[in-house]
DNA sequence: TTGAAAGCGTTACCAA
DNA sequence: TTGGTAACGCTTTCAA
């Protein structure tokens, strides 16, 4: 709204001065930031990377900026960078899961700013929410092994944060239906997952239960471990042990045998979720939130078989 | 500064109310922020996971908050992410690298705020750095494959980013030293790292120079693939062709074989970095930089070993 | 120890 | 179109 000439002028003093806006006095002023917090719990896994690759495709050309907070599984932790993020005022919130503290959870309430829970699916978002469910994920992949012909089916999981806490229901469910299920073949660590660590726990796994004929892991890593180790002892795998992990990481296509797994949707969890925040934040009036589940689809591949004869 | 029972009083009042501190009114009046601004070319990269860990690891029980962006390899993304980050007028800068545009460098160097470049080894910092030589990480590793007896090795390269081009140059170097430099064993895309990319260049390769006895990767993700690859393809590695990769990721060391790379001080440089960073905040006299160069050390793996009679 | 007041660098609004 | 002037919600300083 100003003349040419003076654009000019304006525009020449600033390059001249080295004029950058501030951002706070900005944000103070217009009561507006444009800044989208994204809280995750791990960066060093991963599952997140596909995640913020779908974040940033959709934030390209929008005038929104994503400020990555990792709350390292800890609840407590979450909270407190909730409460930091809350200062700032952002735009959006995203968040993983939703198993927040009370506290945390009445803060996503009593936000002013609309919140996008990712990566799980609740019943009671508190704005919005898009994930899969890591459940009947998990029921899938146990029914799986067992229509491969697969008896005795163990369970290796890590870290067993409330979303492995849910694969772990899955399968111990899916098990009881038939009448399978053996709870001394269920190994869980505290520990953070590895691919070394796989290879321990499925050492441990076999010494104590050599009679194992198949394991579903928590996520990729520990299959990994489990397959790389299987390797190393000429385990016959899958003709006398089936491997399924979860996640379908790159690398798990490119294992010899091919690890069958969950192919979670990470990335269109990441690039919907952003655009449902965003649709939400520009048409504020629509304030009633959306619950969108996506599906997670088994993907068979080397590391599981239908076996001829069950080797019940 | 206020007595007792004045303060229980307001604590009650900031409950009941839900009162938080704004942020940018905070920043606006004190002229300071608690923000680390943290740049990196990529979050899906294995590679940063580390140095993230080590950058947590420092941060945990200091008053900054660290915000990460990731300007996917993009130096013009990178330069309008750090123009993006000096208008919230940060208390620190990690930037990844040397070779930001000549736009970047004097934004840094104008910022009034202390920087450290990681993740490389420069003789011009613009005010702190931390890293390690990519060039001389990379001949290290090509004089072990001659020191082993392979005489027609390759390069494998992906994305070729600054980084990887100082690699490449050290292969280079290291060959043409002993006169055994061949460029056609050179192979390199634009393509983004992985474990599938590695798979496929390793088949271009052989398909075309088929007698190459060693492969020098760029990263352990194309190493893994030319691992995997060379396993579905029988071939005897290290016997007839030896592997080494870069980095050091977790995986490495439980691939069958076991994968002789470069042990980078990932971790190191995050910690490190983040510490220089904040010593140099809190004691601004002391405004002269400080270049820190970490050593990368050769792991050797299955993936190579000294031929008793060398293939030549 | 408390209270009052003057900025901080923008945005938003209104009058010219 | 332009210029002027209140906010915005803190921190800082100074006086009481």
């Amino acid at each position: 709204m100003v003349s040419d000439k003076v654009r000019e002028r304006v525009l020449a003093v600033v390059e001249r001065l080295g004029y950058v806006p501030d951002a706070a006095a900005s944000a103070l002023a217009s009561k507006r930031t444009d800044l989208i917090g994204l809280l995750v719990p791990s960066l060093t896994n991963n599952v997140f990377a596909e995640v913020l690759r779908g974040i940033y495709d959709a934030s390209e050309d929008t005038p929104f900026n994503v400020q990555i907070v990792n709350f390292r599984y800890s609840p407590l932790k979450e909270e407190q960078l909730i409460r930091t993020l809350l200062r700032q005022k952002p735009a959006g919130l995203m968040v993983t899961g939703f198993d927040q503290t009370a506290e945390a959870r009445a803060m996503l309430e009593g936000a002013d700013c609309r919140v996008v829970q990712i990566m799980d699916s609740g019943d009671d978002p508190v704005d919005l929410s898009i994930g899969f469910s890591h459940y009947a994920s998990a029921v899938d992949a146990t029914r799986h092994l067992l229509a491969c012909g697969y008896r005795r089916p163990a369970f290796l999981g890590a870290r067993m944060d409330p979303r492995s806490q849910r694969r772990l229901a899955g399968f111990t469910d899916a098990l009881k239906e038939t009448g399978m299920f053996d709870p001394t073949r269920i190994v869980t660590t505290p520990q953070s997952s590895s691919i070394g660590l796989g290879t321990q726990l499925f050492a441990d796994l076999i010494a104590r239960r050599p009679d194992t004929d198949a394991i579903f892991c928590n996520n990729d890593d520990l299959a990994a471990g489990v397959l790389l180790e299987a390797q190393r002892r000429y385990f016959d795998v899958p003709g006398k042990l089936g491997v399924c992990g979860f996640n379908d990481l790159e690398f798990s296509r490119h294992l010899n045998p091919g690890l069958t797994t969950i192919a979670t949707p990470r990335y269109d969890v990441g690039r919907r979720g952003f655009e449902m925040l965003r649709t939400a934040i520009d048409t504020p009036d629509e304030a009633q939130g959306g619950k969108v589940d996506l599906p997670a689809q088994l993907v068979e591949r080397g590391s599981t078989r239908r076996l001829d004869s069950p080797s019940a």
